[in-house]
DNA sequence: TTCTGGATAGAGCGTTCGTTCTAGAGGAGA
DNA sequence: TCTCCTCTAGAACGAACGCTCTATCCAGAA
């Protein structure tokens, strides 16, 4: 009631379908797909079915402001995959077989179109765009603090867990990566039986 | 003396300094840190101090064919280093300690824009043109098949040898990823050391 | 010398890019 | 009803895109 505005959508609701989640989502499927040039702010919103104006009516940043956005919408999407199967798995190592085989059917199942949510969007962009780096620096260190404590918790000592999951998450990545471009599942298999045996040996 | 055509550049010479290679390395170069869509064909032109003519005298398949014969110079880099390494520390456990310190040097040393020579160029592009997907998975395939055969030579049965070489390519290939966004050689270290500790495991 | 074909040179094509701008629709509060 | 403000709508701009095209250069063959 003050001067102060309301948080935006406070009486329109903040629906799935509503403009702005919808903008975000087409922008973060689309530049995981073709990455950050390869996508245009017309495509994103005519997949979101917004129009321009509504696209910079939300995002006055343009385009770099909504690649972020992006990014920290595949984050979260991804922190949830690992939540879940962190949360399920009891054996860390075990775990990280689990997720490598969700990852890979993910994989197989998007005809192998959609790899990871943050890397083909920054990749080209990081080292021109200093807010997309930060964003996707920032990704990398919040899934590996989730799968750290995980492994703290499995009764592995603080620096060991923190390395390992600093190469968990590296190797998840790079398998993932070669997965996607050999078409094939096998990358992704052999990184997770061989994190998982990493894993053991410091338990 | 046949009607059949000489090597191109039989009488010219190639010199390094020919403009076919010119156009080559600086597609390669500037793909790399800018991807597929993010590197215009004027762009390279000018970058190899040739003209727009060359490029489609050369290149007549366009972009395309370009992006193709970057990844293959690319991946040539790669192998050239690889064979290096490999070829100097007897050990494979050791060698990939030295060839992660070498990785993360080199990208340290280009300010952490120089990644991996063929990632940039061919993610966000290998799902819209089959010829890049193809030459990225053969780059790939190449990288792994050299380090199987130094872990076979190390005395490593060749099924572990076969993953192991998938999972090494995959790991550096990943924390090579990681240190790029996250400005930082500790990825790197980190995957060099885990992979040797990995490969002691089935010697 | 004349001819030939690889290589260089760059103007210009149609298209798409990111962005700006003005206009209007719709709902809440006075 | 009138006002205000958020959000929607899309035409239009200059710049850059990939690519085509014609013209020219020049070394070696005839």
């Amino acid at each position: 009631m003050t001067t102060k505005a309301k948080a935006k959508t406070e009486t329109a609701a903040g629906a799935p379908g509503d403009t702005r989640t919808r903008i975000v989502r087409a922008a973060s499927r689309l530049m995981q797909r073709q990455g950050y040039d390869g996508t245009g702010i017309k495509q994103i919103s005519q997949e979101a079915s917004a129009t321009l104006g509504s696209v910079y009516h939300f995002f006055p940043g343009g385009k770099q402001e909504l690649a972020v956005a992006a990014i920290q919408h595949g984050d979260q999407e991804f922190v949830e995959e690992l939540r879940h199967v962190l949360g399920t798995v009891e054996d860390p190592a075990e775990a990280m077989i689990v997720l490598s085989r969700r990852m890979a059917e993910g994989l197989r199942d998007s005809d192998w179109i959609d790899g990871c949510p943050i890397t083909t969007t920054s990749l080209g962009a990081a080292g021109r765009i200093p807010d997309i780096q930060t964003a996707a620096a920032r990704t990398f260190a919040r899934w590996r603090d989730l799968v750290q404590d995980k492994l703290r918790a499995g009764g592995i000592a603080q620096e060991d867990a923190y390395e390992l999951a600093h190469t968990a998450i590296s190797t998840l990545e790079g398998a993932e990566l070669a997965a996607q471009v050999s078409r094939s599942m096998e990358p992704l298999e052999i990184a997770g039986r061989h994190l998982a045996r990493l894993i053991t040996l410091y338990k």
